[in-house]
DNA sequence: AAATTAATGTGTCGTAAGTACATATTATGT
DNA sequence: ACATAATATGTACTTACGACACATTAATTT
């Protein structure tokens, strides 16, 4: 190391050093929702960290001090599903000083929707699985705390806003819209008042199509207006 | 320096220089409310960057790797208002890469609702001062659009939670709160069905006493219920 | 082809909340 | 005592919500 190279490092060390406040990393975690078999699943991936061997974890990284928030989010939305055009929303920042034992971790959590039968991935790789909802009891770091937050927030959400259907096809009957509400919300709701509601907001396009391949009799299909399909969410200006 | 110092430092040097992430810094911004002649004003102060000169910018500083998330709102909000049991809620996180032209600073910003009367602090020194939010054009950083953000917050939330009150005195008329629910919202409300609305939410109690100091017929003074009483808010852990 | 099945599709009624709107009441000031 | 300027309150209409029951249809079975 030549004296020049040293004096360069050296300055550069002490500017940084002084400035105890880049000791905070800052990383996003995506809760991942999904829809399968009636039930509201989320993409856990398994906790690579000693101290919480067995457990799983969000799917998140650290922020790169070359991109935004939201650009964080959706590259790891795209690492660990292949789905670009996703709806992601910004929930909360998590940011206790011991929440992660590495070190001080500052957190960003967003939830996104995605349609889990477009989701043909890498799954069976590095222990990636879609994982019921109601099922999960405990997570890594304070990920049950995120991942409670942010389903609050969808069903905080979907009555006021056209967001779930982004866990369903494009085609889709009534019955399978009320089963997504249903399992968001884990209650059960009733058929007429639900369909009330829905017409209400007039968000649905008759499609003037039939459901297929059913033993029963089937049910007209719907899209969601193209008004209202989100893919990548307004941005906040990140 | 010896080759010692040298090493010990070039191998800090190393390990900091390799540790990119940690070259985002965090800052919290608050949005501290205040309700004063039928307006809804916001606590600002002069910027103190060149790149902003003029301008205003909300109060916020850099969060200490030893403090949390609300800590470091509290502290700012200790600092600048002398207040400490402040209703505060986080909004949202701003992570824009070009947001802070110093370099990488990602913000959480946070709203606030204070009682302006208790408020007779260090105002006149460093540029603090109260404006009306109506007139607020620019703002240093991204802060227009935080404010924005924060302001639309504070507004879905006055009808579903009993927060507005922290903007008033303990004891006040419901003209008073109306006038309170006027500012935020910036239109005007009708007197008997703003009535029925609170009375409706059972947030109110009737202290049996009236105004005073009035040149007309003076109406009953009310306080919050006790139970919806909130100084400092839920933590969501953060 | 007729009957059965299992789902879809729809309407009513009572209740609660939202909105527009007008009159009586009361403390103060003259 | 009277005028004033605000408080306090009620009704009618409309709209949303929740509980609830029956007719219809396509597929399947007999």
């Amino acid at each position: 190391m030549t004296e020049k190279e040293l004096n360069l490092k050296t300055a550069a060390l002490e500017k940084i050093s002084h400035l105890d406040y880049f000791n905070i990393a800052i990383s996003v975690d995506c809760v991942i929702f999904g829809y399968e078999n009636k039930e509201l699943k989320v993409l856990l991936i398994k906790s690579d960290l000693e101290e919480f061997s067995g457990l799983y974890s969000l799917l998140g990284d650290l922020v790169r001090p070359d991109e935004d928030l939201e650009s964080a989010s959706y590259r790891v939305l795209a690492d660990r599903t292949g789905m670009e055009d996703v709806y992601l929303e910004q929930v909360h920042t998590f940011g206790s000083i011991a929440r992660h034992p590495s070190g001080r971790v500052i957190t960003t959590a967003y939830y996104s929707l995605i349609d889990i039968t477009h989701h043909k991935l890498q799954l069976n790789h590095n222990d990636l699985h879609w994982h019921s909802v109601n099922d999960i009891k405990k997570l890594a770091f304070d990920h049950k705390l995120i991942l409670n937050t942010c389903l609050k927030r969808l069903r905080d959400q979907i009555m006021e806003n056209p967001v779930a259907f982004n866990l369903l096809q494009d085609k889709f009957s009534l019955r399978e819209l009320q089963e997504v509400y249903e399992a968001i919300l884990d209650i059960k709701l009733d058929r007429r008042n639900f369909r009330k509601k829905i017409a209400l907001k007039d968000w649905l396009q008759d499609l003037n199509e039939m459901e297929t391949n059913l033993s029963h009799r089937p049910g007209k299909l719907y899209a969601l207006k193209k008004q209202y399909k989100t893919s990548r969410v307004r941005s906040m200006a990140g």
